[in-house]
DNA sequence: AGTGAAAAACAATGGCG
DNA sequence: CGCCATTGTTTTTCACT
């Protein structure tokens, strides 16, 4: 299914990695292949899932989002039906950017995006303490952002 | 210099967030505008920088990333030039996909993205904790990942 | 596996309601 | 401010090496 990746796909995902407007033939020209080509296997690298889509990289600021929070969220009764809802509702909320479950001893941490401290508080008060399976929650603020590309390490 | 965003902007922007391959074409026909009015309201949020750049978004696990994990690094001795130095080395590692500061008692927290654990092992061991300024680290690994889009709640 | 040229789809621009 | 029509780019396909 998954056919290995040679060095000019290396090339052509960490191009489009950084920039997906560039075109076939600036990519080709980058890498020494001909637009055609790029086409073929940008084509097979997205049909195999390694590019799982093309996104737009929105400005938090300029949305007026200027709070990023990491919270941290134990859970009370683990039940399995508890712990389903939870996650569910963790999926459809619109302020959850990440959500993982992590080892050490705090069951998920959350990667949170709101508007300011208020928007916070609301979310946390509002949306995750009254959650059953909830029984606590620990939220650490983001002051400063130095890196927040999300761009994977490739080769 | 930043025009307010109407309800069309906002639509535009949350479709583009989740899926850059839209034509202006297919936007209009979502949002209610002609494909040229698109094309143009676009160009002013891409100028504007609330549309940053556009990316391809890849799979860690098509490309043999298989651990994500969160590390907390606790600095010593807190002058200048070791924090500085600190964060230019970070900001440089392709490992780190995200590193703020954070309130509470960890002064950075890193998402960090490696093949297994050896490369984390190796990277804390070989990269982190070499480093003068660097006193205390601590790293919880993603065991689950429930959501990891990062899109940005908008309106 | 690769190239180059032709066809089809698309974005961008200027004119017009 | 909005839409339509034209122009120039870009992607994709096809014939060929």
């Amino acid at each position: 299914m998954n056919s290995a990746l040679d060095g000019f796909d290396i090339k052509i995902l960490r191009l489009l990695q950084g920039n997906a407007s560039l075109t076939n033939q600036q990519l080709g020209e980058d890498v020494g292949l001909s637009a055609s080509q790029v086409s073929r296997r940008r084509q097979k690298l997205e049909q195999e899932g390694v590019i799982r889509r093309y996104r737009a990289s929105l400005d938090p600021d300029a949305l007026g989002l200027t709070v990023t929070a990491y919270v941290g969220v134990t859970l009370g009764a683990h039940t399995r039906e508890n712990a389903r809802r939870f996650r569910d509702r963790m999926v459809a909320m619109p302020e959850v950017q990440e959500a993982h479950t992590l080892t050490g001893d705090v069951d998920y941490m959350l990667k949170v995006v709101v508007a300011d401290l208020k928007a916070l508080s609301r979310f946390i008060n509002d949306e995750l303490l009254p959650q059953e399976a909830v029984l606590n929650v620990r939220s650490s603020i983001a002051m400063e952002t130095l890196k927040d590309d999300n761009l994977l390490p490739l080769e």
